[in-house]
RNA sequence: GGGGACGUAGCUCAGUUGGUUAGAGCGCUGCCCUGUCACGGCAGAGGUCGCGGGUUCGAGCCCCGUCGUCCCCGCCA
């Protein structure tokens, strides 16, 4: 028989008791956390949100309280009533932060009862995230899952407190809104009174963003959902959450600015101290020294050591003269046997001619000096691993290896990134090792969090990449494409060449890499019609077409748009930092399986022919 | 669209060269137990070996297909 839960209101929560409270009357509620019944004794460990408390059943000190919690099983929500009371010195738990205490109950109440559950919410260790993602709700119940929310929700408070602060206004945009079929696939959504056509839901908030800035509002927030139909990551889902700005008349450092404070104010929400302002490095320089445009700065970069060649030594090695040799140095990893060296061999990418030599011992044998050079120029120590990568000078490769002022080449980039891929791949498979990256999951789990400010100064390495190329080629269609959108703002000073070498255009658009991981970015958009018509024209936009899809907006550029720009951060990305996670499933509530499932309501689902018919609808399955 | 890993009790997993009645730990049920906190002791229940087909005297194990979860490539302006 369950119980009443009457009039009962809860005085205090599971974790708050402490040995100051010793002798107080209190109410607690929560779940059966753990049953321990030695007969006449039963120890219930109660939990909520907060914490756990032990409760204790006497069956001499009360008979009916002690049936009770008898009757009692994991997951059964009860009200514990009774007095705290400080355990004896040979007694006291130090593992809990309850522990010096515990609450003799003079009565309990069996508030609910569960089933058995199929994986329990008290036990550490838990797997199959397919039982996890269909009973959701016991998998939330989990303290980890509970802190990784808490997290989040430090961290949304803490943006918004900021941005508030700085004068941004948080404006909602609409879900559903016109398709524009550049970039990620659309989830539409048909409209039942306009036959054939569909809304679709926003990909970002990009265009509605940037006529909030055109119609004076100077400063605008949002936390966003975001929509993009594609395969999903560990680091993508297919909805999301980003923190979204744009800002009138900012300077690039202006953003950064604004970045720099709320994301410090969200790492001070959470117990840790970001140092500001962040390192800033151009996209050529973050290809040179990392070989990526999002660098994880934990670990040491590429170094150059073509300088130890001499020319006849890369004829004998077969290395291209023209491209960059580069050292990709891991500290602590030690000398790799023949065995792992094979195996480390697939996670080198060498499709674009880049060539690893992987065994420095035997390439010291015959070039001692160059091999001298290199460990001294890296800085190299005895236990630290040290690989070079350069261009195959017998690659047959389709590729244009024209330069375009001052901007590397295509077979350039193609060496720095082989080495840079490389290099995140050996930092991942050898970080036992190395260390670097234990010293992340240090920080994050580090119980001093709670009490005041942790130095996230070494954990935490973010970076601003600027300077992006404007423009990519497409290799299949050999289109030139944006390399952010096609609303970000070229540097004025490479304007005259967006026709004649595209390649070597500036965008005023900027990355916030943090960790290796693509935390954000942003751009200075173009504000004036004429522009953004030329840009549209040099991605091969026909003048109709342009005005078919962004009609709207080239329209609302004429009407006194002043310079702007903006930035968005992926939400889940940066709590599943400060979380410590690994999957972006662990920092969103009811997130998709890689087949953008959900498990627990099991969407999608057909719907009925009376729906389909009235969104004038009919699909193409073959039965 | 492609590649890889996994799928055996509620959960985590073992299962040898294809061979009799498929095991362990946790959990669960019952009984015992007054200081446990991953309580302990005794006894017990619990299996469509993901699903379908094939090979074989015989399949958890081999083959083909299929479904699901995860990771990666493509994709994600």
């Amino acid at each position: 028989m369950l119980d009443l839960l009457g009039t009962l209101e809860r005085t205090h929560t599971c974790g708050e008791l402490r040995a100051a409270d010793a002798g107080k009357e209190v109410v607690l509620l929560g779940w059966v956390n753990r049953r321990r019944d030695h007969g006449n004794l039963i120890f219930l460990d109660l939990r909520d949100r907060t914490g756990i408390a032990q409760v204790v059943l006497d069956k001499d000190l009360g008979a009916e309280a002690h049936l009770k919690a008898e009757q009692a099983r994991p997951e059964y929500v009860i009200a514990a009533i009774g007095k705290v009371r400080l355990r004896g010195k040979d007694v006291i738990n130090p593992k809990m932060p309850t522990g010096e205490v515990e609450i003799v109950a003079s009565e309990i109440r069996l508030l609910n009862d569960s089933k058995v559950p199929p994986f329990s919410p008290a036990e550490d260790a838990i797997g199959n995230e397919e039982v996890r993602l269909k009973y959701r709700y016991l998998d939330l119940r989990r303290p980890e899952m509970q802190h990784n929310f808490a997290v989040r929700h430090k961290v949304a408070l803490a943006v918004r407190q900021y941005l508030s602060s700085q004068g941004f206004y948080e404006i909602e945009t609409p879900f559903m809104t016109r398709s524009t079929p550049e970039g990620a696939r659309d989830y539409l959504v048909p409209s039942r009174v306009h036959a054939g056509e569909f809304y679709a839901l926003p990909q970002s908030p990009q265009l509605f963003k940037q006529i909030l800035m055109i119609s004076g509002f100077d400063r605008y927030f949002q936390i966003a959902r975001c929509f993009r139909d594609e395969d999903l990551r560990a680091d993508r889902q297919p909805e999301f959450t980003q923190i979204d700005l744009e800002m009138t008349f900012p300077q690039q450092q202006t953003v950064f600015r604004v970045v720099e404070g709320f994301l410090a104010a969200a790492f001070a929400a959470v117990g840790i101290k970001l140092p500001t302002p962040f390192p800033q490095i151009t996209y050529d320089e973050a290809m040179r020294q990392f070989g990526i445009d999002k660098p994880d700065l934990r670990l040491p970069g590429l170094t150059d050591v073509k300088f130890a060649f001499a020319a006849n030594d890369l004829e004998t090695l077969a290395i291209s003269p023209g491209l960059p040799i580069v050292a990709v140095r891991i500290p602590k990893v030690g000398e790799l046997s023949r065995k792992e060296r094979d195996d480390n061999r697939p996670l080198f990418d060498s499709r674009k001619g880049a060539k690893l030599i992987d065994d420095l011992k035997r390439l010291e044998k015959s070039f001692p000096d160059a091999v001298n050079k290199i460990r001294e120029v890296t800085g190299a120590q005895s236990d630290d691993l040290v690989v070079l990568v350069a261009g195959d000078a017998t690659a047959q490769l389709r590729m244009s290896d024209t330069k375009s002022a001052g901007r590397l080449s295509e077979r350039e980039i193609a060496v720095y990134s082989a080495a840079g891929n490389f290099r995140v791949e050996l930092a991942r498979k050898y970080a036992v090792r190395h260390g670097a990256f234990a010293v992340t999951e240090q920080v994050v789990g580090s119980p001093e969090r709670d009490a005041g400010q942790v130095d996230g100064s070494a954990a935490f390495r973010p970076i601003w990449v600027t300077d992006f190329p404007m423009f990519e080629l497409d290799e299949e269609t050999g289109r030139w494409m944006p390399s952010h959108h096609p609303f970000t703002s070229p540097h004025e000073e490479d304007m005259d060449r967006l026709v004649s070498d595209p390649a070597s255009v500036r965008a005023r658009y900027y990355d916030l890499a943090m960790n290796g991981l693509e935390l954000g970015s942003g751009s200075i958009r173009i504000h004036q019609k004429a522009v953004q018509q030329e840009i549209f024209r040099a991605l091969g936009m026909s003048d109709e077409e342009a005005k078919s899809r962004f009609g709207f907006f080239l329209e609302a550029l004429e009407y006194g748009t002043p310079p702007h720009g903006g930035i968005a951060l992926g939400l889940d990305r940066l709590v599943m930092i400060l979380a410590g996670a690994s999957s972006l499933r662990e920092v969103i509530a009811f997130p998709k399986t890689a087949k953008a499932i959900d498990l627990m309501v099991d969407a999608p689902t057909p719907v009925s022919d009376m729906q389909l018919r009235e969104l004038h609808i009919r699909t193409a399955l073959k039965s």
